[in-house]
RNA sequence: GCCCCCAUCGUCUAGCGGCCUAGGACAUCACCCUUUCAAGGUGGAGAUCGCGGGUUCGAAUCCCGCUGGGGGUACCA
């Protein structure tokens, strides 16, 4: 076996969002391609008309530029094995699979879907295994070419040798083999004239010298089909490594019923692409020292296919959360005012204004999406009606504590110029003379002032919208409490 | 049903025959810090390493069986 370049690729159907798990898969071949000097490849595997979503093709483009994980060939970036779209390498599955019927390795099929269907309930029934009953191999040569002179409608199949076995090495999961009487003469060419994935995928990986088939394990049982044609056909076997299949809570595969999988929706909700990535390159895959939190270049550079675990990992949200909190606080203020903006379309708050309350909210933030609510205190006065003193402050009796919010009002005033430290100070000789705890005057005027029992440190927080309009607030506030 | 893959705390995982009375991270609980929340710090609880047999002086680590889970089983990918 020659060495080869590295040339790895992920291969999606352009039926919808992308997907999470394609995502992960293209992680894993993007970093090992780059690791190796070699080209990650974009396919658009297209061959089920039916289920054909337009605009998908760019949203998957969208969702891997956006990670970072950007194909180095593709069908909107070109390349020297162009076209990078199945449905537009229609010949070459024709020719391949005649090639094939000549050789002796595949044979035209003219069973109707019905008859199949039917053959498999039978075979159900029988609790037998799907398999076709290869009627159509026994066909006379002279049968078949009057069938295709009459333009019936025809599949082209594998055929399928009787004995032995088929063993391929995995990278992640070791020696894999299937008995060939466990395999069934699949179709490689639909009547509709398109390929079933069973072609295409490993022609299109030989024709664009795929060296490193790294994709999801529930492909692991289609590979003999490929071994076979490969053998067929004499050519060379690229590396192959299945990675574990994403889960749900409830370890079935990972679906869009029971988890949110569009790459799209991360995005919506905030998720920084870079705390995705980590995220993602932590499942089934460990940091030699066991550090958590990497970069996509850390990670490439250390990763190896064999340090991939095989079991599936659930997809776990929480952590995914935590890891996001990590990359906003890791931030400058600057970027974090940048990546924000989508978030704040309704609201306009004037950039200098932006940079400075941010930091405030930025170590509270766990998703970006969060910054409208988090950020609404510092633009927008609260309704002292709404405002929860009763259940912020439950040692003091409401009226008791506008009395002591009118003394710190009154306090506050009279400093000539409203001082943070100052304010302070006199806040807890306040609350010394009235008997109370400190915590019960700071959370009366925080209230008052930022309209919630939750807020960024107060004083901080004054600054920010300016003492005057902290002091117009903690006047409303006071207004809308009961004075007996 | 048949085929293939897998199996360590709730979750992600470390571990590749003795260093393991099993380590880390998330989540959870307590405490500390503290004007609240968050962040941070410290500590706790949490895994008879799915079960049963072997092999070995010695097994989470190797082998076999069972059980459980997952995937595949299409003119889907």
């Amino acid at each position: 076996m020659t060495a080869r370049r590295v040339r790895t690729r992920i291969a999606p159907s352009p039926t919808g969002e992308p997907h999470i798990g394609n995502m992960y898969a293209a992680l894993f071949c993007k970093a090992f391609a780059e690791e190796h000097d070699g080209q990650f490849i974009l396919r658009i595997e297209d061959t089920d008309r039916t289920r054909y979503v337009p605009g998908a093709v760019q949203m998957l483009h969208d969702a891997l530029t956006w990670l970072h994980l950007e194909p180095d060939e593709g069908p909107l970036t070109g390349g020297p094995f162009a076209p990078y779209t199945q449905s537009e390498r229609l010949p070459l599955y024709h020719q391949l699979a005649e090639q094939l019927v000549t050789s002796g390795h595949g044979y035209y099929c003219f069973c109707t879907p019905e008859r199949l269907a039917q053959l498999r309930a039978e075979q159900e029934a029988r609790h037998e295994p799907s398999h076709y009953d290869r009627v159509c191999l026994h066909l006379s040569s002279a049968e078949v070419q009057e069938r295709l002179r009459a333009g019936v409608p025809h599949t082209v199949r594998l055929r399928i040798p009787h004995e032995g076995s088929v063993t391929f090495d995995d990278k992640i999961r070791g020696t894999v083999t299937f008995d060939a009487h466990t395999l069934t003469d699949h179709i490689l060419l639909k009547s509709d004239g398109y390929p079933t994935s069973h072609l295409a995928i490993p022609a299109d990986d030989h024709l664009m010298e795929i060296s490193h088939v790294i994709r999801a394990e529930e492909w692991l049982s289609s590979v003999p089909y490929y071994v076979l044609l490969y053998q067929a056909f004499g050519w060379q076997l690229p590396v192959f490594a299945h990675l574990p299949v994403l889960r749900n809570a409830d370890r079935s595969k990972m679906s869009k019923r029971k988890n949110n999988t569009s790459v799209t929706w991360y995005r919506n909700q905030g998720f920084l692409p870079e705390a995705i990535v980590n995220f993602l390159a932590l499942l089934g895959w460990s940091h030699p020292e066991g550090k958590e939190v990497f970069s996509f270049t850390e990670f490439r550079h250390l990763l190896t296919l064999e340090r991939i675990v095989k079991s599936g990992p659930i997809f776990d949200t929480k952590k995914l959360e935590w890891m996001n909190g990590v990359y906003i606080r890791q931030l400058s203020v600057a970027e974090l005012a940048e990546r924000v903006q989508p978030f704040l379309e309704t609201t306009t708050i004037e950039r200098p204004y932006l940079e400075r309350i941010l930091p405030l909210v930025q170590e509270r933030l766990r998703v970006l999406s969060e910054v409208s609510t988090a950020l609404e205190p510092f633009v927008q006065d609260p309704d002292p009606t709404t405002l929860p003193f009763a259940t912020a402050v439950k040692r003091v009796p409401l009226p008791e504590l506008r009395q002591g919010l009118e003394l710190a009002t009154a306090a506050l005033e009279q400093l000539i110029t409203p001082d943070a430290d100052q304010f302070e100070e006199h806040i807890r000789t306040l609350a010394a003379k009235l008997g109370w705890k400190a915590g019960d005057l700071f959370m009366g005027l925080r209230v008052a002032i930022t309209g919630s029992s939750a807020s960024p440190p107060l004083f901080a927080f004054c600054e920010a919208i300016g003492w005057e309009r902290a002091l117009h607030r903690l006047h409303a506030g006071i207004d809308a409490l009961p004075t007996r």
